[in-house]
DNA sequence: CTTTGTGAAATCCTTCACAGCG
DNA sequence: CGCTGTGAAGGATTTCACAAAG
């Protein structure tokens, strides 16, 4: 299966190959079999080969994958190959977060410039950057050659930043507001919505109901949760 | 079609909806077809009616659905009838940030406790909260009631301190750490890792290639990007 | 003898298209 | 007449199970 469509679930996927990947050869070792990649990866290893075989054959029978080589292989098919400068967009308590996290450098991506509406921040130095302008974007982008942008504002003002990204000459947008974005064919947009997760969490969860084997605790007991309200905090992520 | 298995894909597009209502009803809309359901939420009309199918038969045809009858209906099927208390798992840079993203709050979801591994962290109080030991958890999550966690620390103590969380009675894990966790069938974990909607983002990317209809910046080039390092960010999401 | 690579089967999800209700 | 609810068709993804390679 050389071909060369590899269907979405399985790049969705690749990453997580690539982290045990790495994980493997700083352990040490030379050679993988799918079973074990499966088990690092939390899938299970029919999964895992039909996964890697969009990729081509870089296993050996009897043997398993080479860790290095696949590794390699599977940066190129993500296009990891070079580092890749990110424009981060909303400088609030979650964009200041992302812009000290260093999970993106670790793989090849480098927040490059910071973004953001409010007139109070713009100017102030982050983690080695000066805050733009939104207006500033198109110019910044064709600078720096940016393709991929972070999104960090509150959803009312996401769509018109999206907008503008995409006018700018941003191809990729990883978006942290809470709403639906509408953009251009030749864009994608990825949505994470941390409120969205914990609503599935919670659906699953009052499916399990009260039948759990080991909890020590009371079932369905809101006891003295009440003791301390944490109010008004309205921070969020803002602009 | 009132059969109680609501499929996975539809329970993970069901607070998408509930915010396109919450949206609407805010704007005074008392009543909503699914196509212009489908538009807020970025579906097409069809998954939007087969989706709502499957919590019974709320919408009146010739008409569309009651916006706060259908968002009360969704908010049940997703259990966010009363509030939910939560544990926080590691006040780094990320975890800081979370506790004070209003948008959980909004859902019905409260941080109602921190906890730490860090010993110089444990006892500071952030947001109105005293940190507290990773010990302390199994009193903690059957003092509160607790059944949700989130976790935002290294991928290396992640494994350990996710069994923690199980022995001391937690569901329904949010993961932020960037590895596999192995858990008891009755406890969910939904991961979400950053750096991997990154890299996916980055294969699309690379794709579309350099056929971009709108984009004035020179394809391939990463021209000034090398202007400030920024390096050395060792923050990341710490326990 | 071990482990890959893959057709074929099974399952899940999306889209179509329309009957039928209001 | 408009719009829901849904069988049926069409795709996509996962799993099975095994032949073939090392």
């Amino acid at each position: 299966m050389r071909g060369r469509r590899i269907p979405e679930a399985t790049v969705a996927r690749l990453p997580t190959y690539l982290q045990v990947l790495i994980d493997a050869a700083e352990a040490g070792v030379g050679t993988i079999a799918s079973e074990e990649l499966a088990r690092g990866a939390g899938f299970n290893s029919a999964k895992v080969r039909k996964d890697l075989s969009h990729l081509g054959t870089y296993g050996t029978r009897g043997v398993g994958y080479g860790v290095e080589e696949l590794a390699r292989e599977i940066s190129l098919v993500l296009g990891l190959t070079e580092d890749r400068p990110v424009v981060l967009v909303g400088v609030g308590n979650l964009g200041r977060a992302l812009v000290s996290y260093d999970g993106f450098r670790a793989r090849g991506f480098r927040i490059s410039a910071l973004v953001d509406a409010d007139p109070e921040v713009i100017g102030r130095r982050v983690a080695d950057l000066v805050v733009r302008a939104v207006d500033d974007l198109p110019a910044i982008v064709a600078e720096q050659g940016i393709g991929l942008a972070v999104l960090a504002i509150p959803a009312a003002s996401a769509q018109e930043v999206a907008g503008q990204l995409v006018a700018a000459g941003v191809r990729s947008i990883l978006s942290f507001a809470p709403t639906h974005l509408e953009v251009p064919d030749h864009v994608t947009v990825r949505r994470v919505d941390l409120s969205t997760e914990l609503q599935i969490l919670s659906f699953y969860e009052q499916l399990a109901g009260s039948h759990t084997g080991a909890v020590p605790a009371p079932p369905g007991s809101l006891s003295t949760a009440a003791e301390r309200a944490g109010d008004r905090a309205a921070g969020g992520q803002d602009a």
